[in-house]
DNA sequence: AGCCATTTTTAAGGATTTTATAAGGAAGCG
DNA sequence: CGCTTCCTTATAAAATCCTTAAAAATGGCT
């Protein structure tokens, strides 16, 4: 459940924005007083909300004091409408900046667009020439759909969920059988093994191997 | 230089949009037909801006259509401001929904957020025309990814990172290996010698060598 | 400038480490 | 049982790393 911190001065505004995104579900602290706004709790929140005017330190203030040890998306909320606070938001390292009064519906609207993209795509992507449906637990490549087993298919879709980014083989175990990667090493060589004979027959070749680090989903940059 | 791709079926639209972008020194594609957005050409870009509102495929058809197999952010650009198609277009996977008429400035700095907010999230630098993904333990230059070894990329990345500052052998080997520098330090010399000639390839020579000390990353002069 | 000692660059080969492949066995399931 | 899936083991193949030695470059010296 994404955990978020909403800061502004105004009680009322900080309960009707708490009751808008805890519809979603998510876990929603309040805070009006911008001293108590440090960069280390902010580590523990999945987004920030600020006002922008707030009695003593501003909303701008406070997002250059903790942008650079915080890592999340940060959004304003303000009345000022001027382009020129605007850009000066987003120059601060802010992701959003939305305009009071707003809607209820464009506040979780464009909050969930920014939670989702850390976890995007997760009914369907497309990657390398191979389609993966992920509810149905399938690969498609072409017209039909690669014989995988379980295991196969799920070491596939994670190395192709992560495309770019290379695991080790303690690390894919790990993250696709979830159990210490005790189970040897080698094992996972062998998946990869038969993955890549299946993948061929279709002629496809996806997966590099980094030598003397493990495997890696190939990023497509295709023409 | 971060590449974008405008579609809209009104000319003078795309030409105010490429116009303002360009100041930012983005390279901008325009595009009036939605029949040519194809997802292999879509991943060329680094971030799509799509009109809602087109004769034939919609913005938010092409979006549903491409957004599988994209990784880039995509934001809408609309006259609807109704929070119903706010909310849809957010749903389709749409990272932003910029509202006209907009100002010029809202335009820019939305998209630059867009923009670093991915560069924040993928840790790349760039160093004398050599980029690296530290994620993807890659060197790229210009179009295509450096051959580099796992050793010779982390001496690579350990330069370059460090910018400027001369390393001697035997500190190279202990930062990059971990290990005491016992391991002959014209073992370093060796691939030195194989980065160099890789870097060549594409008209780079950004290691210097210090006479009797050691090597260092050529220090970019930023403007 | 010319020469020498030192340092760096280059080249080739072998040693070491890592991965690919193949074959076989244990566990689960109809 | 017969079948599939997963894991283990053993061997072959590949890639990297290091060593060695010779060629080239550098800086200081007369």
């Amino acid at each position: 459940m994404p955990k978020l911190l909403v800061v502004d001065d105004d009680l009322d505004m900080l309960a009707l924005v708490r009751a808008a995104l805890e519809k979603d579900g998510h876990q929603v602290d309040t805070e009006a007083d911008t001293a108590a706004v440090q960069p280390a709790r902010c580590q523990l929140y999945d987004l920030l909300l600020l006002d922008v005017m707030m009695p003593g330190e501003g909303g701008f203030s406070l997002c250059s004091r903790i942008r650079a040890e915080v890592d999340c998306p940060i959004l304003f909320l303000t009345a000022k409408a001027e382009d020129a606070a605007l850009v000066q938001g987003f120059g601060l390292g802010a992701d959003d900046y939305i305009k009071k009064p707003f809607s209820i519906a464009e506040l979780r609207a464009r909050v969930n667009a920014h939670l989702r993209l850390r976890v995007r795509q997760t009914r369907a992507l497309s990657r390398g020439g191979v389609r993966f449906d992920i509810q149905a637990k399938m690969a498609i490549a072409g017209e039909h759909t690669l014989p995988f087993t379980k295991g196969e298919y799920a070491i596939c879709e994670h190395l192709a969920l992560h495309a770019g980014q290379v695991f080790t083989k303690e690390q894919l175990y790990e993250a696709v059988f979830g159990l210490d990667a005790e189970g040897d090493s080698s094992a996972i060589a062998e998946h990869i093994k038969n993955i890549r004979a299946k993948l061929k027959a279709d002629g496809l070749s996806p997966i590099e191997t980094v030598w003397g680090v493990g495997y890696k989903w190939r990023k497509d940059i295709v023409l």
